[in-house]
DNA sequence: TTTATGGCTGTCA
DNA sequence: ATGACAGCCATAA
């Protein structure tokens, strides 16, 4: 399969708990891809429908929801976000206390 | 092959 | 805090 690294970053994206985000930087460091953030961004916006995925989960590295040039998709990110709990200070999510830290 | 665009990020002015 | 820039990579035209 030629998506065997996406597919990686499915597996972890997966992983992301209710209530935590993670960062594309952080899922791309996470897989042994460093540097690699705008891989995950496309890998996301390329998620199959019928696959369940908590893309909403994954934020960008100032904390704030990545807004879609091409959709409105990043609202609604938003509100389910909100919708798990997930606290904004504004545009901005509180990263001290949702960040997700795989291990600890 | 070259160019442009897209759910990024760190650095610097 | 904000904007410009340079890396980074996949796809489409």
């Amino acid at each position: 399969m030629a998506g065997c690294i996406y597919d990686r970053y499915y597996r972890l994206i997966a992983r992301i708990p209710l209530g935590r985000v993670a960062t594309y930087g952080g899922i791309a460091d996470l897989a042994g891809m460093p540097g690699r953030a705008r891989q995950v961004g496309y890998a996301l916006a390329h998620v199959p429908a019928d696959v369940e995925l908590p893309w909403h989960r994954v934020i960008n590295a100032r904390g704030e929801v990545s807004p879609r040039r091409r959709s409105g998709f990043h609202h609604m990110q938003r509100e389910m976000l909100e919708a798990e709990g997930i606290r904004f200070e504004g545009d901005r999510i509180d990263m001290a206390r949702h960040l997700w830290r795989p291990r600890g």
